[in-house]
DNA sequence: AACCATCTACGAAATAATTCGTAAAAGACT
DNA sequence: AGTCTTTTACGAATTATTTCGTAGATGGTT
């Protein structure tokens, strides 16, 4: 019980987002990753990296004058934890149903499909 | 553009389900079907379906005395839209990449597994 | 018709999430 | 040291979501 399963809110996703993709950064990088100015107010990020700090959902380390803030949660169990409450929720608890829904509706290239169909079959594999 | 989409929060979500699962109910009757009233009061639950009626998220009909409720979006449309927004937001747009990630966690049946393998053929199926 | 149990309407409090202004601190640069 | 720019800290307003109490309406029962 030592780990608190601390759910992301939409806009800290977003942040998260970001240092997932480019690992340590300022806060000012994440500001402009995310459209700058235009889509939000530097101390809007701000605040929020300073929330999800709070929160340990973030670390940073002291740079200079500015800080590197660095994210806490994999992308990978995020996404399983996002999923799991998806799957719950609106699927029925049917990861399967999930599954055909999301190829039925997004057209995935060639490529796509064949790979998941290798994938498939590894999982299958191991007894026939 | 005429399609307003909508986004029901997590509580609204919570009380579409029971919809999309009974059909045309009663305020009562997702309220027991949600877990009476230790989860929520009965009025909580009528004040959600009455703001969700204003939103246009449910319709309802009179019955005596009484409030009948539906759904208006299906389930597969909401499904899709979290799902959508979903990949776009934490699978860096890619299906693929979900669909993967939410077999390797799930263990799904070999039943299901068989049946997203074929729903797959079909898929590519047309050229080969 | 008076009573009772249930249902709806309404308003508003409590909580959570988002947004940003203002001011102080930190270096960089004369 | 004094000025400039950038960064941080803090507080608070705004907006969205969730919760529920109270009052009045509705229909069934005596």
């Amino acid at each position: 019980m030592t780990k608190k399963n601390i759910k992301p809110t939409e806009k800290e996703l977003e942040i998260l987002q970001v240092l997932w993709d480019k690992g340590a950064v300022s806060v000012r990088e994440v500001h402009e990753a995310m459209g700058g100015e235009g889509a939000n107010g530097y101390t809007t990020i701000l605040k929020f990296m300073q929330i999800m700090h709070e929160k340990g959902l973030v670390t940073r380390q002291k740079n200079g004058k500015l800080h590197l803030y660095k994210a806490v949660p994999s992308l990978e169990s995020t996404q399983q934890q996002i999923l799991d409450k998806m799957i719950n929720t609106v699927f029925q608890g049917s990861a399967a149903q999930l599954v055909m829904s999301a190829l039925g509706n997004k057209k995935s290239s060639k490529e796509e499909l064949h790979e998941i169909k290798k994938y498939l079959e590894k999982l299958e594999g191991g007894e026939s």
